[in-house]
This record gives C-alpha cells, sequence and structure tokens, in this order.
DNA sequence: GATCCGACAGCCC
DNA sequence: GGGCTGTCGGATC
C-alpha cells in the first residue's frame, strides 16, 4: 500500500468518525486484513483481559481514557509487563478529542487532536510493514561501516603481504571479508539470537594484541560451519549453525595486531541494523577496489532506476495480474507462477537489481496471500514460495559476487520480517539459520560465458533479464575487452565503434530468441545516438525483436558522490508482439506506436553517416587539428609576449576558433605558417622551441601517422584552413538551445578541429544550418556528449534532407539570413552564449529566426507543421526516400561506367 | 596508404 | 554543475 493510500484511509476514518469503530478502522486504514480485524473485534485475537482495552499482538494496546489522565497513564502502559510481554508496537490512548500515542519500540510520543491525525498518519506507518522496506537512510550508516571496514583492509593488507600472491588468497581474503560481514549483520539483526554476540565473544575471548584473533577466527567460523556444537567450547557452541556455502570452505583468517583488533571490534559496535541491503554492497565493494574508494560505489544503480525498469518489464504487469485475480484459484495460480519466474543479472556488481527485484517480489506475494486470506472462510498459514534460487548472476569481480550473495540472504532475512509483520496471525516463515539455498551468482565474465548454461531456460520458462552493464566507447576499451567484443561480434562486421554494453545487448537478444523472456536494462544513451544506432539496432530488431518500453535520455545520478558524467536511458526489448508499447520522459508515460532506436515515437529509420551531402548542398569539412601539445597554440598573454620580442613573427600568427571561443567570444591564436615561410619561422627562436616540443610529442605518439608528422612541426597535424570565408558550427553544444548557434567568419581565423565548416558558401545556406528543421533533426541523430549534441558533418548534415529550391527561393532565404545577422549586430557585448541561451535571447533575434524557420520550412511544404514531432517523422520519411533515389542513381552511375568500359 | 572523422561510466573551469 | 577540448583508433577513399 502506498503511503498516500493511507493518509487518505486515515483522512476517511475522520471524516466518517465512529467511536465504536475508530481503533478497527485505524488498523485497516493501515493495510490490516479484514478478516484480522473481524477476529480483534470479535475478541479471538485481542490478548487484553480487561474490558474496553484492545492489546493485538506485536501491533497495538488501545484504551479510552479520562482527559486529565492521558498523559500519565501512557507511561505507565510503557512500564506495565503484562502488555509489553506482547510486544505491542504502538499505544494509543483517547478520549476522542485528544489522541496520544507512543511508538514503543523507537520511543517516540505523539500528542494531537484527533480531528488532526491525517496529517500524522506516518507515525503509525510500522503497521503496514513498511518501515523495514522502506528503510530510509541517507546512507550514513552504509558510508560509515564503508570507510571503517576499509581502513581494516588497508591495515590487513598491510600486516599480510602475502595475500596478493595469487588469485586463490585474494579470493580467500574476499570470503573471510564477506563472512565477518554477516557475523555483523547477524548480532544486530536476530539472525544471531543473543544480541552483540559475535563482538561481545570476540573481545572475551581474545588478548588485547591481537595475536589469537586470527586463531579464534578460524574456530568460530569452523563452529559457524557445523550441525552440532558440541565438540566445541561453550562460548563457542552458543553460536548457530550457518553454512549454506558461506562458510564451507576452509580458509585462515589474516593476522590480526592491536591495532586491528581494535578496529574489528570497533565496527561491532557500528548500528548495522541500520546498514541497507540495496546498496551497502556496492559501497563495501569499494573497500577493495581503490580505483572505485573515492567515490564509493559509484557506479552502483540508485533504487529509484531499478524500478523504473523492472516495473515495466514485468512487475506492472505482475500487479495486473493480480489485481483481476479474483478467486483463491486463480491467486493461487499466480503465486504458481511467480515461484517459477528466473531473474538474471548477467552484470550483477554486488546485486542491486537482483535484491530490489527479490523485494518487490515478495512483496507482491505478500498482497497476493492477505487477498487469499481474507477471501478464505478459515485462513491457513502461509508460507513464501519465492526462492533464492530464482535469482541468476554473473559478476566478474570476485568480491562483488561473494558481496551480491551474502546481499541476498541478508534481504531474504529482511523480507522474510517483512512477511511476518504484514501477513501477521497466518505468515510464518522458517528460520533463516542454517542458510539454505543460495542466489545462483556465478563469478566469470559475462561476454565470454553462455548464459544459457548459467541460467538455463527451456521453451516453458518465464525469465527475465535485468542489470546495468559496464558502458565503455571504443577509444577507452582496453586490450582484453576489445578481444571480448570481437568475440560476441565474431561474425559480424562493422561492430569495433560499438560500446562495450552492446555484447550484453547481442547476447541477451539471442538467448530470448523464440523463447518466453524479455530484457532490459539501464544503459549509456549513447548506443541510441549518432554513429552506433545503424550499427548495433539492425542486429537486435532484424530478429524479430522490438523496443516494448523505453525512459529517454535522463542524467545518471545516484546517493554516492560523484556522479558519473554520462546520460542514460532504459530500454526494454521483447520478441515482437501487438501489445502496448510505452515511452517514458521524466514522469510522463506515453502509449505509442513505435520506439526508434533513437528513443523517438517514430518509425525505425537508422541514419548511417555519409561521406558526402545527401541533398544539394556544398561539402563540410571538419576543422584544422593541431595535433600540438598545445605548442602551437597561444592565448592572449602567449601572442603579446612573443610579438613584443620578436615583431617580425606577426605573419606567423593566426586567429584561432574553436567551438568554446566562437560561444563564449574568447581569443586565441595559432601558429599558422605556409611552405614558402617555414625557413623563415625557424629564425624566430620562440617559435623554433615550441616547434621542437611539436616534434617530441609526436614522436612519443602511438600512432604512426602522428610520427611521421613529427617531420614537419611547423605545420597543424592536419590543415584546413583555405582562403575565403566561412560558415562555422561549433562540435558540441547545450542541448538547452533551440538554434544551432553558426557564424561567418574570413581566412585570418583557422578553424579548429572542434568545428565544422563549409568555405565557399552562400547566405541561403546559413538559413539551412540555423533553421528549427536542422536542429530537430540534428537533436534526433547526432551522438551525444553528456545530455549535449556533437554535431558531425557526416552524421547531420550530410544525412540532412533539404529539397532542391531555385534561385529565387535562394535569394529569398538569403533576406531572413540578412535580418537575423543584423538582429545579432544589434547586441555587440553579448557572446553567443547569451544570444542562444533560450532564456536571454533577444526578442528580435527569437523573431528573426521565427521567420526564418517558415521560409525554410516552406521549401518542403506549404502546409505548417504542428509541431518537433511530425517535423522529425516529416524528416525521417524524406531520408528514406532520398537514400533510396541516392542508392539507385549511384547504381545506375556505376555500370554506365562500365558500360563505357 | 592517406585522409578524415567522432568519441568521451569525461573533463575542466 | 554548466558547457565544451583534444588525441586517438576506425573506416573510407
Amino acid at each position: 500500500m502506498k503511503s498516500a493510500e493511507i493518509k487518505n484511509n486515515v483522512q476517511d476514518l475522520i471524516d466518517n468518525f465512529s467511536k465504536e469503530e475508530f481503533i478497527f478502522d485505524l488498523l485497516r486504514a493501515y493495510g490490516i486484513s479484514k478478516t484480522s480485524v473481524t477476529r480483534l473485534k470479535k475478541g479471538d485475537y485481542n490478548l487484553s483481559k480487561v474490558d474496553g482495552e484492545i492489546l493485538y499482538k506485536k501491533k497495538i494496546f488501545f484504551k479510552v481514557e479520562a482527559t486529565d489522565r492521558l498523559l500519565s497513564s501512557i507511561d505507565s502502559i510503557s512500564n506495565n509487563e503484562q502488555i509489553l510481554k506482547q510486544k505491542p508496537r504502538f499505544a494509543v490512548l483517547t478520549d476522542y478529542k485528544q489522541l496520544v500515542a507512543r511508538d514503543l519500540k523507537l520511543g517516540k510520543n505523539l500528542d494531537i487532536k484527533l480531528k488532526e491525525l491525517s496529517n500524522y498518519f506516518d507515525f503509525f506507518l510500522p503497521l503496514a510493514g513498511s518501515e523495514v522496506y522502506n528503510a530510509t537512510n541517507n546512507n550514513e550508516a552504509d558510508r560509515n561501516a564503508s570507510y571503517k571496514m576499509a581502513e581494516l583492509y588497508d591495515l590487513l593488507v598491510e600486516e599480510n603481504p602475502n595475500v596478493y600472491n595469487s588469485k586463490e588468497s585474494v579470493h580467500e581474503l574476499n570470503i573471510f571479508l564477506s563472512r565477518l560481514l554477516f557475523c555483523f549483520f547477524a548480532e544486530d539483526t536476530d539472525i544471531f539470537e543473543q544480541d552483540s554476540i559475535f563482538t561481545n565473544t570476540l573481545a572475551q575471548h581474545t588478548t588485547e594484541n591481537g595475536k589469537d584473533t586470527h586463531t579464534f577466527l578460524d574456530e568460530l567460523f569452523d563452529r559457524l560451519n557445523s550441525e552440532s556444537g558440541k565438540d566445541y567450547p561453550a562460548f563457542l557452541a552458543k553460536f548457530p549453525y550457518v553454512n549454506g556455502g558461506l562458510f564451507g570452505q576452509k580458509i585462515y583468517s589474516p593476522k590480526f595486531n592491536t591495532k586491528t583488533r581494535k578496529i574489528l571490534i570497533d565496527l561491532g559496535d557500528l548500528k548495522w541494523s541500520e546498514i541497507n541491503p540495496d546498496i551497502f554492497g556496492s559501497m563495501i565493494q569499494a573497500v577493495v577496489d581503490k580505483d572505485y574508494r573515492s567515490d564509493l560505489g559509484m557506479h552502483y544503480t540508485s533504487v529509484e532506476n531499478i524500478k523504473k525498469l523492472i516495473k515495466p518489464l514485468f512487475l506492472d504487469e505482475l500487479y495486473e495480474a493480480y489485481e483481476n485475480a479474483r478467486t483463491v484459484k486463480q491467486l493461487n495460480a499466480l503465486i504458481q507462477r511467480i515461484s517459477k519466474i528466473k531473474f538474471f543479472d548477467p552484470a550483477c556488481g554486488s546485486g542491486n537489481f537482483l535484491i530490489i527485484t527479490y523485494k518487490e517480489i515478495r512483496l507482491l506475494e505478500i498482497k497476493i496471500l492477505q487477498k487469499i486470506t481474507d477471501l478464505e472462510t478459515n485462513p491457513s498459514f502461509k508460507w513464501t514460495s519465492i526462492q533464492l534460487s530464482q535469482f541468476y548472476g554473473i559478476e566478474i569481480d570476485d568480491f562483488a559476487h561473494e558481496m551480491a550473495i551474502l546481499s541476498l540472504w541478508l534481504a531474504e532475512h529482511q523480507m522474510n520480517k517483512v512477511f511476518e509483520e504484514m501477513l501477521f496471525d497466518y505468515g510464518k516463515t522458517k528460520p533463516i539459520l542454517p542458510l539454505k539455498e543460495a542466489g545462483q551468482i556465478q563469478q566469470g565474465n559475462a561476454t565470454r560465458k553462455d548464459w544459457s548454461k548459467i541460467c538455463p531456460i527451456s521453451k516453458k520458462d518465464e525469465v527475465y533479464i535485468i542489470g546495468n552493464p559496464p558502458y565503455l566507447g571504443y577509444s577507452r576499451q582496453d586490450e582484453s575487452q576489445k578481444e571480448d567484443m570481437k568475440n560476441v561480434f565474431s561474425r559480424i562486421n562493422n561492430y569495433k565503434k560499438l560500446d562495450y554494453i552492446a555484447c550484453w545487448f547481442y547476447k541477451a537478444t539471442k538467448y530470448i530468441e523464440n523463447r518466453f523472456s524479455k530484457y532490459a536494462y539501464v544503459t549509456t544513451n549513447s548506443i541510441t545516438q549518432g554513429e552506433q544506432v545503424a550499427l548495433l539496432w539492425p542486429l537486435i530488431l532484424n530478429k524479430g525483436q522490438e523496443i516494448e518500453f523505453a525512459h529517454q535520455s535522463f542524467k545518471w545520478t545516484n546517493n554516492a558522490k560523484g556522479n558519473a558524467g554520462v546520460a542514460v536511458v532504459i530500454i526494454g526489448i521483447r520478441n515482437n508482439d501487438t501489445t502496448d508499447k510505452f515511452l517514458y520522459n521524466q514522469n510522463l508515460k506515453q502509449s505509442v506506436k513505435n520506439i526508434s532506436p533513437y528513443i523517438t515515437n517514430t518509425s525505425n529509420v537508422y541514419v548511417s553517416p555519409r561521406t558526402n551531402p545527401l541533398s544539394n548542398l556544398p561539402s563540410m569539412i571538419k576543422g584544422s587539428s593541431p595535433g600540438d601539445n598545445g605548442n602551437l597554440l597561444l592565448d592572449q598573454d602567449e601572442k603579446n609576449e612573443i610579438i613584443s620580442k620578436y615583431p617580425e613573427a606577426e605573419k606567423f600568427i593566426k586567429k584561432y576558433i574553436g567551438a568554446s571561443e566562437f560561444i563564449k567570444g574568447t581569443s586565441r591564436y595559432c601558429i599558422h605558417i605556409t611552405d614558402e615561410n617555414v625557413k623563415e619561422a625557424y629564425k624566430v627562436k620562440a617559435l623554433e622551441e615550441r616547434f621542437e616540443k611539436v616534434e617530441i610529442f609526436r614522436l612519443n605518439s602511438k600512432k604512426v601517422a602522428t610520427q611521421k608528422k613529427a617531420e614537419t612541426p611547423h605545420f597543424f597535424d592536419e590543415d584546413k584552413h583555405q582562403k575565403g570565408e566561412f560558415i562555422l558550427v561549433p562540435q558540441t553544444g547545450s542541448e538547452r538551445r533551440n538554434y544551432v548557434p553558426i557564424g561567418y567568419f574570413d581566412e585570418s581565423y583557422v578553424p579548429s578541429n572542434a568545428t565544422r565548416v563549409i568555405y565557399k558558401v552562400q547566405p541561403w545556406l546559413f538559413g539551412v544550418i540555423s533553421s528549427r528543421m536542422h536542429i530537430v533533426w540534428v537533436k534526433a541523430v547526432a551522438g551525444r556528449l553528456k545530455m549535449d549534441m556533437q554535431y558531425s558533418n557526416t552524421l547531420c548534415y550530410n544525412t540532412f534532407p533539404f529539397p532542391d529550391i531555385t534561385t529565387k527561393q535562394k535569394e529569398n532565404l538569403n533576406q531572413y539570413v540578412f535580418d537575423i545577422l543584423d538582429e545579432r549586430a544589434k547586441h555587440p557585448s553579448k557572446t553567443m552564449a547569451q544570444l542562444y541561451n533560450p532564456s536571454t535571447m533577444p526578442k528580435g533575434l527569437l523573431q528573426a529566426h521565427q521567420e526564418l524557420d517558415t521560409a525554410i520550412e516552406q521549401c518542403y511544404r506549404l502546409q505548417p507543421f504542428k509541431n518537433d514531432t511530425e517535423r522529425l517523422e516529416y524528416l525521417f520519411k524524406l531520408y528514406e526516400k532520398m537514400v533510396k533515389e541516392d542508392t539507385l542513381f549511384s547504381k545506375q552511375k556505376k555500370t554506365r561506367k562500365k558500360k563505357v568500359k
């Protein structure tokens, strides 16, 4: 039950207030089943023998009290052993005007007017069992524990330098840490019945210098692996049998000293019950992975994002089935179905997705059982049918994989408590110890493993693949990852520019082919943009699969500090089907006909990069790459310094314009010389020194072509400078702008490699690139840096469909372009960033752009476009048509040439 | 083999 | 946290 629903229920009971029903209405408002409340009312469940009092085991003590005795009475109740024996969570007293309550677990008090109860509804939320589930903490407990563990880990490694000698000993250390964590949790969360038994026994039975700590731990772990404690000394015999695989393997604990033993005991004193298994595993992972230490589990997926994925993939549908089930038979059948589903995360890390899924599935089962209990005349005890063995995972990191297994056990324990609390009277759970089956998490490289061996799938099996696999663009992949890519895409050409995550897409697509299975990932948005679209998506969509749902790009965030600068999408894939598809944007959910690989509500079009323009437009090229490690570039001061020393150097220096200089209006310069004046340039000492540095830098490059360019260090690596004016388009730009900001420059400027330029231009072309039609296209097909678009000549400009227009139309467009330039000139002090920021854009400039837009759109068709979706759909159709004609045309040309021969 | 381009669990102000 | 650099490998000509 959602908290908003509970609040409404409470308001209802106040609005339709009845003295006789008040306490029963209150319990019902918090989701206590009707059956239980009826039995409580009849007296079966009322454990109080005093007339007028209600004492409901583990839930509530209630009594009507005189106004002047409310406060004193609540104190005496809090100390009444007869009452406390039944462990009621709350004591509630009222005179039906004022309400006084105490949370007997937390000791919190409530003293309010009864009428205002709905404002304080959250006080009683534990009645709904939501406390354990929605443990709200700001990760402070998780963080403290992680830091402390990191301290212990570092010192242990220092004391035991041989642990890194072999893979096996690192693995043993991982298991050791995992066992320690289990003991800390166990002693604080009722898994071990006796509170703090681990820390206390450790403190009492080891010496302060730490010399015997490891033997104590070895013996203890041995004891935890034995069914009977009779061969052990009393202080170990009192521990329970745990095993379940966790203590099965014989390992040797690392050696301790005074300091590490002390830290171990300090760790035991932390409040492990407040730690949240959902994300703790990811944080603790940072302990053994120093690269992640500074940002403590940066890459774990937030609960919110996990829900964004699992809800549309399977949870919404299962809840619908639950709502629709009317009979006990149907409800039992649903439980049967759920208990057979397999959940598989092929990049599970420390298990976030599996844990959240496990909890959600247990919660759904509880709801189904509640409904069954309400329907049955003689409800019987309920056990859970959900098994940890339904949860499968692959994880490359050994420690993370141990953490995933451990966290699933802890989640099971946590959910057993919720189960008993919410199905009170009927919910029964077996004791967690000894640990039984575990999640089926395997350590290994998911790109190399045969997934159907790890999570077997038959024709009948219902399997959901979930997760957040690693993202790595091709230029950041290391050798072994490139080998992985080669292996996965062995029969496919042109895969090398795909992101590493494409392996998980392709393998999942093959896994679910012709099966009753679906998959969804949180993924970098780069596979839905730019070059990668035409490379990846035909491999999926041509296999009879489609995008069932998707969340459009949003920035990656979680509770860890230092979030990655990356934007992600969530994509769900299924075998072709006719049921609805859903496109999500933030909180907007839209039912759509199709979801394209660009995650838009359009048909499936792949726009591939082209080397020449599809439309009748002049060619655009990339600016000039210095490849100089900064030595051919000068800022204002450096330029002034050189010229004041060597006035003759002025002719070797040109203005250098990149995206940043253009957008922010700053100045930079570059050393740009021609063949004729090379010798002269070397005479300038300051220049010669710089050329030498360029030479050294280029010689050190990995790239052969660059090494060769070391012979001519006075030239740019790639010089594209030409005579005449040019249009400049910045490569990168903020997603917030409504127009691509572009500019005119003359030959005194060298455009940088962060720009795209057109030499030999006419004004109307400026109009085409500045138009709304163009930015709609660019925003759809361009690659991205974070959320911001990356303008590319091959992908954005060469692919842009624009009709052939007459000279007269061109002259007409020219006028609108001059208007725009005039409007810009009215604000000489403003930078392009200010001019094109939607919130500060001058009205005149905006108007000039809007007039141009109308004129450009009339080149396509006379009927105006309603919105950008319509514009994009039109452009995609035109693109397809033009590409078809273009390929036909080029084939004809080829055959004609052959005939001539 | 030369040329050209787009990327970036980013990078820097 | 807004907003775009520069070197590199991959693909194409």
